[in-house]
DNA sequence: CTGTTAGCGCATTCAA
DNA sequence: TTGAATGCGCTAACAG
């Protein structure tokens, strides 16, 4: 049915070798026998099948792109980042979602095997030892975002510093009663981002001579309407806060709501920092911590490339800069009675 | 490096045709056999390599998806969809983002070919003849989701009538000045669905005896930016419409950013209906003709797997239900003077 | 410059 | 019940 490279060679009067080597231009063809094939081609509508390829060459022309919580807006801003340098180069992208601990043992112990992918792009996971055991065995190239470690090589945000930096903003705003909301510290996915976000937070406070009040900190899980419920609880206490800074926009964006329903003007009483800088915090006029979302994944993807090319004995390591972004839902305190 | 079939029958003391038996229980193999060979597989932390094994079955167990405007949230919501079935099976995604005519027809004629996928998965793109010929002629399975084809299977919306019911909503609450903000009709993916939506536009006028409007019709691109700038020519019109009907939801988050702008009451002075139904719409309380993004991503892919499988001579139609989804951007006319 | 041949790793048929 | 041989379509080494 469809046509091989012997059809082609048979149509042609040639042997296949010729057609392979016009193919891929792998060694020196005489133009007239070049034309033949390639007119034979043109009428058969030949194209090199893709498996046959894969096996003899030992190469898949695949990049794997591992992506746990793919609902989560973040994570699409990445990925856009990644096809569009992908699209554009001659390989495919196979995408694994990975929603729990089962699909990401499942998917780190099947797919980096040599013809499945040529490499991998892991998003925000935290590998455990079995996971880079797995990974190490197959050599398979591989570039982490948003996690990093020692042995692989990595993309990461300087989480720490970050969220010093917006912390520090809201107290230099006059705020002192800083609530903190984090995601879950017992993530499956694992939770360095986290602790290293609350570090930060802690860090601004001490900086600046204040205390960190254990009651000011507080856990939501990664959706909206965690973000409202805790902030809804927060926000009825006799003395509540005048700022929230959250680790996600998500969460942010549930603080806003919280505000709303219960009649709290933000910015002028509560002043609200979200990190991440999705598109919907543009909407929301929310001031956040921008990560370069869809930067990230392009070059994640270009560092993929270099691994793959060039096989550098070392992991390949470089930190991505972040930038606070101010709008609307920070204002200095006190600007405003109730 | 990595093991193969023969290492594993060499360390089990048997031939290869016994470890490919038990690896694919293709024929009954004695039981203590079997254990020999299951215990050598686990010495080894063997896998049969993924090329091998397309190559010999001539399958390749993977599923393309095609997706025009990436940058789009319907589509992302359709993905994550699509992406919940496959992630459940032992099929892997190729995702192909299309931008523009040239990556559309580089992969209409590049991907569906056996070797390099088993179906393909395409999203809202209105085919060409050559790019349909493509299709036919490896008769690679295929399913179109948000755009019909006599000729190949696909899930559809019927958008004259759901975009009918959602004109008349708006005339059943006293508007008569209604704008339609249409996406361009030149698009080069094809515009059926935008003339249909625009067909159930005029058909609600007509069915209430009321007037189509050429001045009441207007473009835009599929940016939200594009939703503001059109909205913001339209609201200063002297006469200016108390309802505007998108096609998108993200051209109504245009229209309600301009409002805003203006000083413009939503719903009291202007009534705002999108539609898609993205998550974004709920956020920004918008009604709009709600599409079952996610559900229909599930229901292509096991289309999909129906036509892999069961490979029935005609292809496989079916309509999907949209919903009118009541928010609050739409009011009834005249309970609000200005 | 080009035709022939030997694998790539597997599933499967044919013998035994 | 099992081992050996064949072929999937291609690239690359070998030989001319």
């Amino acid at each position: 049915m469809a046509s091989t490279i012997h059809d082609v060679a048979k149509q042609a009067g040639v042997g296949i070798g010729t057609v392979s080597s016009v193919l891929n231009n792998s060694r020196p063809v005489k133009e007239n026998t070049r034309q033949k094939v390639l007119s034979a081609i043109a009428e058969l509508d030949f194209m090199p099948n893709s498996s046959g390829r894969r096996l003899s060459m030992g190469k898949t022309h695949t990049i794997g792109v591992v992506i746990p919580y793919f609902t989560i807006a973040s994570q699409i801003e990445r990925l856009r980042g990644a096809m569009s340098v992908i699209v554009e180069s001659n390989y495919d992208m196979s995408l694994f979602s990975v929603e729990n601990i089962r699909q990401r043992d499942k998917v780190l112990q099947t797919v980096p095997r040599r013809g499945r992918v040529d490499g991998l792009l892991i998003f925000s996971l935290d590998l455990t030892d079995d996971n880079l055991y797995q990974l190490q065995q197959e050599k398979i190239p591989t570039v982490l975002i948003e996690t990093t470690h020692p042995q692989l090589s990595h993309l990461y945000f300087n989480d720490v510093a970050a969220a010093r930096k917006a912390v520090e903003y809201l107290i230099d705003l006059g705020h002192r009663k800083i609530f903190y909301i984090n995601e879950d510290l017992n993530d499956p996915f694992g939770s360095v981002n986290r602790h290293n976000r609350y570090l930060g937070y802690c860090q601004a406070l001490q900086a600046k001579n204040l205390q960190v009040y254990p009651a000011y900190y507080r856990e939501g899980w990664h959706r909206r309407e965690k973000g409202r419920l805790v902030a809804l609880d927060i926000l009825k206490l006799p003395d509540r806060p005048t700022a929230i800074f959250t680790f996600s926009d998500e969460l942010a964006l549930g603080v806003l709501q919280a505000a709303q329903e219960l009649g709290i003007n933000v910015p002028h009483e509560l002043s609200v920092m979200g990190y991440d800088d999705i598109e919907l915090a543009q909407f929301a006029h929310l001031t956040t911590v921008q990560q370069h979302l869809f930067e990230t994944g392009v070059q994640g993807v270009e560092m993929l490339f270099n691994v793959i090319h060039k096989k550098p004995d070392l992991p390949l390591q470089q930190e991505l800069p972040t930038d606070l972004i101010i709008r609307q839902t920070t204002a200095p305190l006190g600007n405003y009675k109730h």
